[in-house]
DNA sequence: AGGATTATTTATCGATCGATACAGAAAGGA
DNA sequence: TCCTTTCTGTATCGATCGATAAATAATCCT
């Protein structure tokens, strides 16, 4: 049950990296096929028979950089002890995947929300589906942290993970418009002294 | 002195205020010549006549953008009694202005961080400088207040002022996935919460 | 070895991009 | 009235967009 046909002359592996960075950098209209394949190093029927379309190519893409920086973040909040420790981890992490050299500032699922325009109705949904399930997993957090006691009764998951996300979101723009990793840990900082007026607040 | 030549037969400001309108939703890249004319009502030869060219169109859309919202922004900061008010002000009004029915969600200069991408590096510049303007002025608010005693000597402007506007800019992300007026509300008074702690941080 | 299958390179495709050439139309000045 | 000036509509420019057709090359299976 060995591969039929000609075997692939590229790393298929490598060369969706290749396109997600510039996906990451550019968003989906402004990186051009040409751009993409000179990047990928492969020719355009190469590109489309090994990932069927440039739309579908940023949607592996993006499957790609969530199985990254996504992760990354997920799992600081999972296993961090505390819902405020988590918190502070998702906002402190951010600042450090933001401004990593060598890597398009901010978050590629983030700034999709603009730059997006131009993908197929798929496509979006995907993007909004994945944005929208980093805050559940906040909101997730702190419930179980409201559940276990950790938090008052009286205080609101969605609203504090909206708020959390939110500066989180405005960490993408300030990166791409070049803040810097203290400036963002600034940033997270002084969002995090509102944790205790947010955690005693009626919901 | 009267005006030489064939009168223009459409209005400048209407037609700019359109094309505008356009910028705003789209981006740069995204509005097309072909869209910006049907929606300024004029054939292409007018538009640059009358603008010089699309980059030189978005320009004067931006500056038409500034006089208006960025003015309301302004205002708001300059007339509250305080600097907590003036901060409240500015995302509350932040909160209505970027869920107008009728008109783009978000503001127009933040979302260019990403959107803007394809522009020339004098559009990009002035788009930056704007930006930029909008955190001077409230940090030189804060700054009066500081100085008026208001405010404890130990508080630093810039990095509360850095941290509201980063706020402000992810309320624009938010606007843009479909976030409605009171949640965002909701977010600029989660960010609120965390007033009293910055102005008593130290520098 | 020979046929089947898949990947590669080259050379485009039609559509759309931003931007103009050109000729006619509408105004003021002489 | 005729000339100059400016705007308007038509028609189109070269470049680039995303996407493919066709021919060739490299592998597996029999």
């Amino acid at each position: 049950m060995a591969e039929r046909g000609r075997p692939r002359a590229f790393d298929r592996n490598q060369a969706l990296h290749q396109a997600m960075m510039l996906f990451w950098e550019k968003g989906f209209q402004g990186a051009s096929m040409s751009e993409l394949t000179a990047a990928m190093g492969i020719n355009a029927p190469s590109l489309y028979a090994a990932f069927g379309s440039k739309d579908a190519l940023y949607r592996q893409a993006m499957a790609l950089y969530e199985e990254g920086d996504g992760v990354v973040l997920g799992r600081e909040i999972a296993e961090a002890p505390t819902a405020k420790a988590a918190v502070e981890a998702y906002l402190m992490r951010s600042a450090a995947l933001f401004t990593r050299p060598g890597k398009p500032a901010g978050c590629m699922v983030v700034l999709s929300v603009v730059h997006g325009a131009g993908t197929s109705p798929q496509t979006s949904e995907a993007l909004r589906d994945a944005r929208n399930e980093a805050q559940a997993v906040i909101e997730a957090r702190l419930r179980r942290a409201l559940e276990a006691g950790e938090l008052p009764a009286t205080c609101d998951p969605a609203m504090i993970a909206s708020f959390y996300v939110t500066v989180q979101q405005g960490m993408s723009i300030r990166a791409r418009d070049g803040a810097t990793r203290p400036e963002l840990e600034a940033i997270a900082q002084a969002s995090m002294a509102a944790w205790d007026g947010l955690t005693q607040m009626q919901g």
